[in-house]
RNA sequence: GGGCUCGUAGCUCAGCCAGGUAGAGCGACGGGCUUUUAACCCGUCGGUCGCGGGUUCAAAUCCCGUCGAGCCCGCCA
């Protein structure tokens, strides 16, 4: 039985009710933007190329509701932003200055990771789209049937509205907060309100205010033409946001709800659910630096959205091999976490990361080392290597064990090796030859230990000891394979001298 | 109170939607080779598919129930 990817189960659902699609995502850039928030982009993305391999049309909007209020003074803000409590993020000044305003200071550097991960998408911002009147028809409808909305909220949650509530949140031209004055009357020009902080005024249809959060959701897979839209679990379930959604499109904004697909938390190992208002977070952009694009699509496209995932990027290694390999098989999850014409070579990651740091980092270094243990370097090769390269270094820097970190010492003191150790370099080294390939290397330092009668593991220390300083190392004969047998000879013939 | 996911080999999981004699990787064990990192090759071991019922010629797969684990909703969005 052929296994179908998820991707592709869905976009043949979609296909079955139109042939062309709209998928909506919407990260509210209200902090850092991690990985966990990256899943929704992901599952956008792997179905907008689906459906668009089986010969459909599908484009990405990326709605940032710029015009949320801030719900607190998250921990990474300073104290003065107590003040901003309950302003929309648009109009709040960026934390570090860089940028226009509090939004776009998260927005910026999440639109430059799409960008990298190659995923096209329309920007919309809320705060725009309010205040551009493209909401104006929506606010209307949804104040003169607020009744039936409020009826439609209630069925659906199960609990009670306020007598005075209203589908709109005010935005308080005194105190600048979105969330704190009630509607007490409307008409075709205005919507009066009466705030908190004690100011009574009227709010405009066009940016003086935005509908609540479950009649917003609606009211923009109508505004935009949603067909379907990727939402956490939070909004999945029953009696939540997507189920008043549903019902508020069909009977107030008469369209068909989008195609759902919820997905789960991304867990990164030993800390728990990725949370901005947690502060458990690793940026995007900051994996981006360490792990290649279609690495952490991977990550993400490779499992099923309502399925959660665990993440340890200590443990990348395995998980890494195992894209090499679909790279090989034409897996279909590889085949969506291909970013561009990028091409592969035949070698592995793994690998890099060792030559990386016999080569310290040095491009040329490697390729020679690669040519020398057998690999082939075309242009192809070359290119592949110097885009992966940098990776592999980033992720030992910033994630990988201690264990897989090695240094050739610039120098070893031969004072610090004992009389049977020497021996065995010396005579190892005069035995080494150019021609040896690294299993013939291996099998020498059998040979030569057995021969002066020193236990292999002796001698294996030895070997380590006169390269690295320390008594283990990587497999013996393919690394002295690629430090060069002519380097090898020399050192162990100094220190033994 | 409600929703979702998971339970299959020692471990991590695939297979379930479209029922047809249980799979992979890792580990373990034996060997290649008297330590070499999360190395390579060959081979071996390893599962009453959580439990109970039902449907069926046939169930890991579909249905009902049940137990256990995790997360989410029941503030705001």
């Amino acid at each position: 039985m052929e296994e179908i990817h998820w991707a592709d189960v869905i976009a043949e659902d979609l296909l079955k009710r139109g042939k062309k699609h709209r998928i909506a995502t919407g990260i509210t850039p209200s902090g850092h933007i991690h990985l966990g928030n990256l899943r929704e982009m992901l599952t956008a993305d792997a179905v907008r190329r689906a459906v668009i391999d089986k010969g459909g049309e599908a484009e990405m909007l990326y709605i940032a509701d710029t015009f949320d209020p801030l719900r607190k003074r998250y921990p990474f803000l300073p104290e003065e932003y107590e003040r901003y409590v309950g302003m929309p993020l648009s109009e709040i000044p960026d934390p570090e200055g860089c940028h226009d305003n509090y939004a776009d200071h998260f927005l910026e550097p999440f639109l430059e990771s799409l960008e990298i991960l190659g995923i096209p998408v329309i920007v919309k911002k809320a705060d725009q789209m309010y205040k551009e009147g493209q909401y104006e028809d929506a606010i209307r409808t949804a104040l003169q049937r607020r009744d039936d909305i409020a009826r439609i909220i209630e069925e659906v949650t199960g609990r009670k509205l306020e007598e005075d509530w209203y589908p709109f949140m005010p935005l308080c031209e005194n105190c600048g907060r979105i969330n704190s004055a009630k509607v007490v009357g409307f008409d075709d020009k205005w919507i009066y309100y009466k705030c908190a902080c004690g100011h009574e005024g009227k709010a405009s249809y066009r940016g003086g205010g935005k509908l609540t959060w479950r009649v917003d959701w609606a009211a923009r897979w109508k505004i935009l033409g949603i067909t379907c839209e990727p939402f956490g679990k939070d909004h999945a379930a029953a009696g939540g946001s997507y189920d008043t959604g549903k019902r508020l499109a069909r009977e107030i904004f008469g369209i068909e709800p989008p195609y759902p697909i919820p997905y789960e938390w991304i867990n990164l190992k030993g800390v728990g659910a990725m949370s901005s208002s947690k502060g458990i977070v690793i940026p995007v952009r900051e994996f981006l630096d360490v792990l290649p694009p279609e690495i952490v699509r991977y990550i993400i496209i490779r499992v099923k959205p309502k399925k959660h995932i665990d993440f340890d990027p200590a443990n990348l290694l395995e998980l890494v091999d195992e894209f090499e390999e679909g790279i090989r098989k034409k897996d279909r999850a590889v085949e969506l976490s291909l970013v561009g014409d990028v091409e592969y070579s035949d070698i592995p990651f793994r690998h890099l990361v060792v030559v990386g740091q016999i080569a310290k980092w040095d491009l040329e270094k490697v390729l020679e080392i690669l040519e020398r243990t057998g690999y082939r370097i075309d242009e192809r090769a070359r290119r592949d290597v110097e885009r992966r390269l940098k990776y592999a270094k980033n992720w030992l820097e910033k994630f990988a064990p201690e264990k897989l970190k090695f240094e050739i010492a610039e120098s070893v003191d031969p004072s610090k090796f004992s009389e049977e150790e020497k021996e065995f370099l010396r005579t190892f080294a005069e035995k080494l030859d150019e021609n040896m390939r690294p299993e013939d290397i291996h099998t020498l330092v059998y040979e030569v230990a057995n021969e002066i009668g020193l236990k292999p593991a002796k001698a294996f220390q030895a070997i380590y000891k006169a390269i690295l300083g320390k008594s283990y190392g990587p497999r013996a004969g393919y690394f002295i394979k690629m430090l060069g047998i002519d380097w090898v000879k020399k050192r162990f013939m100094q220190v033994s001298s």
